[in-house]
DNA sequence: CAACAAGTTC
DNA sequence: GAACTTGTTG
């Protein structure tokens, strides 16, 4: 309690006083996650699509062309990474290459970064959900649930908690060409985002270190473009919530720093950076063309990450890695978490060296690229899941990480990510719809949860099939092909069709509604 | 979570690895109290009363007749407070003179130190009392309630919870003759201490530190000896609960050695000791005469330190003081809560040389002695609070301490501890008979929390009137005197009679269950 | 048990 | 913003 600053309503737009240096090409100009291994789930991996879908924070016009942040919250280039205090309001700025469809909207989530947690519903703690605390003064439940730990300043927020207890907030994307076109210094600052951008106010109702909920887990926000039942592009951020921001992003920094200088010192990170996930998700991830009118037969609920109907390949290099961990991690027959933290350090040195396809940038090629494929129908997306088991299983490349680590005796919940031939049941979500400024419930706005994920689906060692030729000339192009930097049109991706192969990554169906079995982190010390 | 050294069952005695040197004559041979006035509320000011009803830490018999404790569980005998980790069980022994009445029984609870907060119930944070943290596995709902912070491992311990929210434990108190006579060890440990012991466990499911309960405050465990409505006696038990006892005990003794050494700095010691109250409490107040076969009209409900019916006094030193903050916090036309930190130190190191009469030790004279004056009957009471306000009034001692400070932003509840012509409303408590190992309900076992307070009542002004003569001669004889150890017989106090006098502190009506208004100290950060 | 992490106090 | 408190980690 007490020096909270808990802030109401958020204010329109504030100037900064942090690091003005927000993900601008961070794969160029910083260097390369050395960390361990990315651990977002698959439903949450960054994903900019065709849209180049970004995330900054701050909030960027003509009286504050460089995003400056207000206050104590602050954020790091350096590890990617915001840091702030619960309940304070942080503008954000949604960035797209092109102006979205109509009815596109962003769920806002917060998702835990580590593998083991992924699945794990991050909720509010039972201290700052109860309606007495001080921190849901001036809050209205009807509006935002007091168990939800994200709330977004927006007039036609949504609340949405599936049965599952997974939260998400979702406002329209209402993305318009930049009023700030030549300043020098917010091109400086806008660097590889988008001309379109939409900017709202988030904040957080829960410490990082709240027990009960996050419980001093890494987090991360995830903003994912929606349009109805397909995903349109994934962004995240790497966030802190405590009560010292400044303080404490000094301390990683240091850290960092001098882990750096050390040559990474990968052995027991464990206490100071909670296996951290490298940062820089959202810009690091080649995005390839996707279609906008999809008309699938059949869908799956609840929020995950999904290109159901278009056809979409992404490549990727050290960042699909993750989303293989992930998978792994999801696979039915998953033995156990594997320790990222553990993870072989040198493959990931190896990693470093490659670039990965952005939409903006030249990049190198990684041998280790994944691909996304993404298929029409459902049954086109089995099937294909089929062939890439099979291609996985061919490509035995030795599993990445196999030391298993217990370092949490909490609950392991088993993941659902699995090709399954029954639709989840329906969504049946709890839709709290924002009616604070604005009533008015934007019709557009996607309240259901049912959202499919296409994904790669490695074999049991997850790791990638070394082959990195084969790559679909309607994809991101070459990897090594610098794409250029204007917005691809929607049109342009729709040429997009699936590529079946080796070495494709698998899609596989993924209920990111994903934690049921267990209660959520709900354990105190 | 995690290390949690969660008992789901109380040793039966185990030996202790802590500071032996309990409770000994505490005025004697500790420096008595320097630190800021005591806090206890009224209804849980230590008073040995005729059983000399006192409390020790552990257990006590021929395989450990120091009463050692266990684990990391420690006593500070410098500080007369308890260290103990959450969850863990320790015992506890409560002693008396004589044996107890037939269906004589302890009520346990937890209470604030501050005299600011002493009249806020202590329940359990949000996130311990889900009934999905790890800190209630094993423990059953229907016998403990998940909202209590204390827990007595006792088979028919029955945990109340009034309507307002104060919880307790009520167990039989078997006070049997220590069966280890002899033991010179024993006979050390337990000097002072009535021959007559029970020992039970409790423990506690909250830390001091917990957000949303103590949050931090200072906490007292008080054991009231209780027979239907009156109360025989209180002991009570600074109490810190935390995950270091050995760390925590540690530098709070250096740092309470320090401060001594510095000429009690009297300043600003909030940060590390937050008002700390003064130690030896259940040792320092002299006990009179008391009737047991109480016969009166009406009853005061809750939980409430009373002696209805029977005539008394008390004569205690310092400590009475503490009772005078307390009391005058509670009068309706109370102000504010004096901050007792910046309360007048000159004024305790002057009383620092007095000495208070107990039951088994000779002590000096205490001009600024209170008395408290039992009186039989309602009627009685309120005339001789009449009086006792006017003698206050004459006796225009300045108010102790006049600086307020607000340290915490938390509501301030308005104390409802003031003479009430009519009798509050009816129990209600809710009852959770134990049914565990032990499932026959204790029939003797007074489960209503409807006790008397009958109390001191100062002027505003809350200052002791300076005159030290006109002592009841049935009282504990001369504050100069030195009252014989042995105990005293329930008949020889049943002669008391009750004075009516200046400077005799009137009884005020005082109905413990008294947190209502506000909600429990719910707040987290 | 030492070091750390992180909310709170001043 | 420095220092302290205190639960957690190894
Ligand atoms: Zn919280
Ligand atoms: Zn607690």
């Amino acid at each position: 309690m007490y020096n909270l600053p808990l802030q109401d309503h958020a204010p329109a737009a504030e100037p900064s006083t942090s690091d003005p240096q927000l993900n601008i090409q961070p794969e160029l100009t910083l260097p390369p996650p050395r960390q361990t291994p990315p651990v977002l789930d698959s439903s949450h991996t960054p994903m900019p699509g065709i849209y180049n879908f970004r995330v900054r924070l701050g909030h960027f016009d003509s009286t504050n062309p460089t995003g400056k942040l207000t206050g104590s919250t602050t954020y790091s280039s350096l590890l990617d990474r915001l840091f702030i205090n619960m309940g304070v309001y942080t503008p954000i700025t949604l960035f797209s290459h092109t102006p979205p469809p109509e009815g596109a909207v962003v769920r806002c989530f917060v998702v835990f970064s580590s593998q083991e947690k992924c699945t794990t519903t991050v909720t509010r703690c039972p201290n700052h959900r109860s309606a007495t605390d001080h921190s849901n003064t001036g809050n209205d439940p009807q509006k935002a649930p007091l168990t939800h730990i994200l709330q977004v300043s927006h007039p036609q927020a949504q609340y949405l908690t599936t049965p599952s207890g997974v939260e998400s907030a979702v406002v329209p994307y209402n993305a318009r060409e930049s009023s700030v076109k030549n300043s020098a210094a917010k091109k400086e600052r806008t660097a590889g985002f988008g001309a379109f951008q939409d900017t709202t106010s988030i904040r957080y109702m829960c410490y990082s270190s709240c027990a009960g909920s996050i419980n001093r887990e890494n987090i991360h926000t995830v903003f994912r473009l929606e349009l109805g039942s397909d995903i349109l592009g994934v962004a995240s951020l790497d966030t802190k919530i405590c009560s010292c921001p400044s303080r404490d992003r000094t301390k990683a920094e240091k850290l960092t720093r001098q882990q750096e200088a050390s040559g990474t010192t990968g052995s027991s990170r464990k206490r100071s950076e909670k296996g951290r996930d490298s940062p820089s998700h959202s810009t690091d991830i080649a995005s390839t063309g996707a279609t906008k009118d999809s008309h699938t037969s059949e869908r799956i609920q609840a929020p995950s990450i999904v290109h159901p109907h278009s056809s979409q390949a992404t490549l990727v290099g050290k960042r699909s890695q993750r989303l293989i961990q992930n998978v792994q991690h999801k696979l039915p027959t998953r033995i156990n978490t594997a320790d990222t933290h553990t993870a072989h350090p040198m493959r990931w040195s190896t990693a470093q060296s490659t670039r990965i396809a952005t939409a903006d940038s030249t990049v190198g090629i990684d041998e280790d690229a994944v691909y996304y494929v993404a298929v029409r129908g459902r049954q086109n997306y089995e099937v294909l899941s089929r062939v890439a088991d099979g291609l996985n299983a061919l490509a035995q490349r030795p599993p990445r990480a196999r030391s298993f680590r217990q370092h949490n005796p909490l609950p392991t919940r088993t993941p659902s990510l699995l090709v399954t031939s029954n639709p989840p049941p329906p969504p049946t979500t709890t839709a709290n719809t924002a009616a604070p400024t604005n009533t008015n419930t934007n019709t557009n706005t996607n309240t259901s949860t049912d959202t499919k994920t296409v994904f790669s689906r490695p074999g049991q060692n997850s790791t990638i099939p070394s082959l990195s030729s084969r790559r679909n000339p309607s994809l991101v192009s070459s990897t090594t092909s610098v794409p250029p930097a204007q917005p691809r049109t929607a049109a342009s991706s729709r040429s997009l069709r699936t590529v079946p192969s080796r070495e494709r990554r698998v899609s596989g169906t993924v209920p990111s509604d994903v934690p049921v079995s267990e209660s959520p982190a709900r354990n105190t010390r």
